[in-house]
DNA sequence: GCAGACTATGTCAGAAGTGACATAGTCTGC
DNA sequence: GCAGACTATGTCACTTCTGACATAGTCTGC
């Protein structure tokens, strides 16, 4: 009944009261859950949450034309996201237009191709090296019970993508090399 | 103007004509071009990309209510898919439930995660044997102006995905019996 | 000769997601 | 005192994608 984003607003919900504004803030990089959303689609998406009786929230004076509206997880929300995490996640089409590029690549210029990835390489180390600090201040991974553990077990989760797409676009480039 | 379901669809045709059936059979399984699509959407997109002059079809006799369209790619839509493969690739947000579900992890019972990873890493050491066998087939990358180099370099792409993914999984079974 | 799987094309309602538009108070530095 | 950035909530038209419904000929094995 719920979507998948309605849990990931529980998700942000589970570490703290937050207005829509804030978990906009928090979504609006995929990095450390994976998940995007406009604000747009997440002010709708907490009316429809609060509906349902999952999360609640208290009129504060803030800026704006109206009050500001702090939302906190019910018990309801709590017990709802806690049922969905251990379920077996809907199977999500893999959708990747760099590697549908890579299968009509044949067609094209050997040397705008490797321009298209060395760029594609150089977001990815840059990325890399941004996750590889953030791991550093971590100092080892929290226990599993702690919220803080959600954060690294996902960042691991995107350490390990850049190194296999940087890897990757590094066997393209030098397949591309290889044949002039 | 026209949209990524569209080039994938003329990256099907760029390889020989094709039913919207054929199309969406070879689209069922996001397999080598990681893209995947309903025969809704195809025929619907077939429709879009025939009034646009990319790709054109014979009426053939064949089973079903009216005759079968077996489409081509025209030298216009062969223009627009190699100019299309070297532009860089609009940025898609990631969404990832599993990832999420990791998120919101220090939530839930331990053993129930572990069920969980158990599961999603039993799927991705399957996948890999799968696309290992397929890469035995090919012995070795073919040149990168062959139609099999799209393949090969998208079954690459895969296996590295399928690796990073298992290996994560791994990962995170270990951090949670760590903590018995 | 007939059942069942497969080939084949299409529509439609609805969910999910995007990007633009609309509004307006607060806070910081010059 | 004022400009500009930031906080804050919302609507709306539009695109993309899904899942169900609709239809009907062909091919294979029993």
């Amino acid at each position: 009944m719920t979507s998948t984003l309605g849990y990931a607003i529980l998700a942000v919900l589970a570490r703290g009261e937050r207005t829509g504004y804030d978990i906009a803030a928090a979504m609006r990089r995929p990095v450390s859950y994976f998940w995007t959303a406009r604000h747009s689609q997440i002010h709708a998406e907490l009316q429809k949450l609060a509906a349902g009786g999952l999360v609640a929230f208290d009129a504060r004076h803030g800026p704006g034309p109206q009050d500001k509206k702090v939302y906190r997880l019910t018990p309801e929300g709590g017990d709802a996201l806690r049922a969905w995490v251990t379920e077996p996640p809907r199977e999500r089409p893999e959708r990747d237009e760099l590697v549908l590029k890579t299968y009509a690549s044949w067609l094209a210029d050997p040397g705008l191709l490797r321009r298209l990835f060395a760029e594609q390489l150089r977001v990815h180390e840059e990325r890399l090296a941004e996750y590889e600090r953030e791991e550093e201040r971590f100092g080892g991974p929290p226990d599993p019970g702690d919220p803080r553990f959600g954060n690294y077990a996902t960042l691991r989760c995107g350490l390990g993508y850049e190194r296999h797409r940087a890897e990757w676009c590094r066997w393209m480039m030098a397949q591309l090399s290889a044949s002039l």
